[in-house]
DNA sequence: GACTGTTTAAAGAACA
DNA sequence: TGTTCTTTAAACAGTC
């Protein structure tokens, strides 16, 4: 009979559950209610506490409400879900449409009582955090080291945890409970490795910023309780600490367990063990204010939200290393701020690591800056070129110079769909949020109140936290809550855009001035950057946003601390000039000036030198001259002159400049989606690459294989007159290029690569090379023709191959 | 073995 | 509907 009732209904996975659980509807919106009732109240208290018994709640909650809610499919929504819990109670109606896994019938947690157990567990739990508090430290900064980024990112996680705990709850939980102090001895691996190795300059991790969230975080969170969740949590962070459940996972698992943990807390048990291993340990000396300087990112302030970001990858990617000085942050930098950051993303989780990765490797704006195996690994820079690029904190790449610049040379009209392409973007982001974005007030550079962060700033950063509060965290389904707080504060809105010309302009010069000057070395600012951006947001913005959201400066600099944020208020004019001026003085304010005061533009730091300088060569890159890189910035020591300065744009429109740091891929590609060559054949229809390669761009096709060739180009670039070479060769004109590049290059006894006599280091590349040499010997003779037409040849294959044909010859090419 | 970096492929969302 | 872009997965190679 049931069975026939059963078809009858379409069953709802909830009423499975439901009958599973033995519960009725009724039972089932009492619970909800009473659900609802206990997290009110505790929402109150929460805020304080928040920290993981919140959020083991809200998941319990969740769990048993949504229950399945899926959570096994996507990691995700699963975390959506957690974090959004508190926020959005279960609807009276209890139902969640959605398909319940049967699997979840595992969890019983429903119960209320399964709840109150943790809770209470909980609450030992955080009895035994305080105990070692006052131990360690109560105070917030001397939490530092609960601000250590292990901590921090273990509070985090502890949020998180629960969700994946819940699942197993039972056992993980007990672990948890447990979990307390165990640690781990290895904890650290990941960043231990490159604490250690990386830089001095760059403290440890441990240390990690302590500050920065003590004071953002905590202060916040304190303010802000907004976003409960997620503030509280960090502030909580502070409290969680002792607990580092996770720890473990980031270092170690997070391959494994990565995804599945997330998504299916039940599923991955492997997880929770690591947790249980887990070890807050960490912590090593805590950082003090010092520490912060060594930081080689500034992070926002603010309270950060656990929601998912908004920002595209290369958004997120833009944003921390322009929040870093020199606009270069290694992988590893780069997840950490992105976690710290955007605790949405942990550590544990792979994807969006990989995504991550993927991204910078394919993506043109992101340049490497190889460095030492024995320094570290290598730096992912942004070039003032590029600045455009993450002007609101978002990303366009339209505004990347080299795509620009192919634009412009493969079609005027394309640029128009360009921008109206940028607007789609825009709105895209939007979309769903608002509307309103502002405009961009382009010219004028207002005020800006932005100011917020001023000076430096990045991007816009984080508005989350307090946007939250205005908005409702509902997430729609999955992971549209975003949008909403970008909605709010529209990164137009807050950054600006830069008037094209003006801006961009600004930025080039006054890059160019600063750079030349010492802004680079001033600190975080990065000179060229946005300041113009900044600034004009800001005058676009009102207060308002400046006020709500942090922003970045896209010099690199974070906003300045706390501090900077909220008193900037409008009189903060980012002006580029102020900027600059200020530079050397402005950005002081925000904290200890960070070294960056370094001035000397080359200060020599051994990092540096380690980095790159050895080999670095980096890479010229092309176009863009190199950003700024800022040299010297307080953190990082960078040595300005190491920095792979990229050449300077051949004259300015040249050519696309090519990256002999990008793959080859990106450069090709320039964009580097996947499919990269199909879409560069998207944006350019015709030859992609062959602006490039033309030798009307000046570009010496032979440079250019080289560039494109790894491993040469590094050695290239070591020389800072690799730089040079390439500007050089650049100009050089259609003519084969490829003699002269080879003789600028100089500098047989610099590159050892090149030496003609060597030129052994072609040899990947011999083929073309030879093939390029004679060629450009007969260029000599008859360059116009046989040149032409051999780059043509070329450049029909390249086209050919680019990806699609054959790869093969591309390859040969380059 | 772990991490990094590159590349490919595919799915999904947004936009014209 | 097609295009474009982003995201996610995965494989592979290189390095430590």
């Amino acid at each position: 009979m049931a069975d026939v009732e059963q078809p009858a209904k379409p069953i709802s996975p909830i009423s499975n559950l439901l009958q599973k659980i033995g519960l009725t509807r009724d039972d089932l919106s009492r619970h909800s209610d009473q659900m609802r009732q206990f997290l009110t109240t505790q929402d109150a208290k929460t805020l304080r506490v928040f920290s993981a018994e919140s959020a083991d709640a809200q998941q319990s909650i969740a769990s048993v409400l949504g229950k399945s809610r899926s959570c096994s499919h996507s990691s995700s929504n699963s975390r959506q879900n957690t974090s959004t819990a508190s926020q959005t109670p279960p609807p009276s109606t209890p139902v969640k449409s959605e398909p319940v896994e049967p699997a979840i019938s595992l969890r019983h947690m429903d119960s209320m009582e399964m709840i109150l157990e943790r809770r209470s567990r909980k609450i030992k739990r955080d009895k035994r955090g305080k105990k070692d508090k006052d131990r360690n430290a109560p105070s917030p900064s001397p939490a530092s080291t609960a601000f250590s980024l292990d901590a921090f990112m273990q509070s985090r996680d502890l949020r998180r945890v629960p969700s994946l705990d819940q699942s197993d709850s039972s056992t993980n939980i007990a672990s948890l409970d447990e979990l307390p102090l165990p640690v781990t001895p290895q904890h650290r691996k990941y960043y231990r490795d490159y604490d250690t190795v990386e830089h001095p300059s760059r403290l440890k991790r441990g240390s990690y910023t302590p500050r920065d969230q003590s004071p953002t975080p905590t202060r916040h969170s304190s303010c802000s309780i907004f976003d409960q969740p997620h503030t509280a949590s960090v502030a909580d962070t502070s409290n969680a600490n002792f607990i580092t459940p996770r720890r473990n996972a980031y270092y170690k698992s997070p391959l494994p367990s990565s995804s599945p943990p997330q998504s299916s807390p039940f599923a991955t048990p492997s997880k929770p063990i690591v947790n249980l291993v887990s070890s807050p340990g960490p912590m090593g000396p805590l950082p003090d204010e010092d520490d912060y300087e060594n930081l080689p990112y500034t992070l926002p302030p603010g309270p950060y939200s656990m929601k998912k970001p908004d920002l595209s990858y290369a958004a997120l990617i833009g944003q921390a290393i322009l929040s870093s000085p020199d606009h270069r942050l290694t992988l590893q930098e780069l997840y950490d701020w992105i976690t710290i950051v955007y605790p949405y993303y942990n550590r544990s989780e792979m994807t969006w690591m990989n995504s991550i990765r993927h991204v910078l490797s394919t993506t043109i704006c992101f340049r490497k800056v190889p460095r030492d195996r024995s320094v570290g690994r290598t730096l992912w820079a942004i070039w003032d070129c590029d600045l455009e690029c993450f002007t609101d904190g978002g990303f366009r790449k339209e505004f990347c110079a080299e795509i620009k610049e192919v634009n412009k040379k493969t079609a005027p009209k394309k640029r128009a769909a360009e921008e109206s392409a940028s607007g789609r973007k825009t709105k895209r982001q939007k979309k769903g949020a608002a509307p309103a974005p502002v405009e961009p007030p382009t010219s004028s550079p207002v005020q800006e109140t932005t100011p917020a962060f001023s000076g430096s700033a990045l991007p816009t950063l984080v508005p989350y936290s307090q946007l939250l509060p205005l908005f409702p965290p509902r997430s729609s389904a999955h992971h549209q809550p975003y949008y909403q707080n970008c909605v709010q504060l529209p990164a137009d809105v807050i950054f600006p855009p830069l008037p094209p010309s003006s801006s961009y302009a600004r930025t080039s010069s006054s890059s160019s001035a600063v750079k030349s000057s010492d802004v680079a070395q001033t600190s975080p600012i990065p000179p060229s950057s946005l300041p113009g951006l900044s600034p004009s947001k800001s005058s676009s913005s009102p207060q308002l946003s400046s006020e709500d959201h942090l922003f970045f400066n896209l010099d690199g600099g974070m906003s300045p601390r706390i501090e900077s944020t909220p008193p900037l208020e409008s009189g903060i004019t980012l002006l580029d000039t102020d900027r600059r001026n200020s530079k050397a003085s402005l950005p002081p304010p925000k904290t200890p000036p960070k070294k960056s005061i370094g001035l000397p533009p080359v200060p020599v730091s051994p990092t540096l030198d380690r980095r790159g300088k050895s080999k670095k060569a980096k890479p010229p890159a092309k176009g863009c001259p190199p950003p700024m890189l800022p040299t010297s910035t307080s953190h990082r020591p960078m040595t300005p002159p190491p920095r792979p300065s990229t050449p300077p744009r051949r004259g300015g429109s040249n050519t696309v400049q090519l990256s002999p740091i990008r793959t080859p891929l990106s450069h090709k590609g320039l964009h580097m989606s996947p499919s990269a060559s199909l879409a560069h054949y998207k944006f350019n229809l015709d030859p992609p690459p062959s602006a490039t390669f033309h030798p009307d761009d000046g570009i010496n096709p032979a440079v250019f294989d080289t560039e494109n060739i790894r491993t040469p180009s590094c050695k290239r670039g070591t020389h800072a007159h690799g730089h040079h070479h390439k500007d050089t060769s650049i100009l050089f004109p259609p003519v084969t290029p490829k003699k002269l590049v080879f003789p600028t290059h100089s500098s047989s006894a610099e590159s050892p690569f090149r030496t003609p006599g060597s030129k052994s280091i072609f040899d990947p590349h011999d083929p073309g090379a030879i093939l390029d040499e004679e060629l450009a010997r007969l260029g000599a003779k008859g360059m116009q023709e046989s040149p032409i037409g051999l780059f043509e040849g070329r450049r029909g294959l390249l086209y050919e191959s680019p990806n699609m044909p054959s790869p093969g010859k591309w390859a040969r090419w380059f």
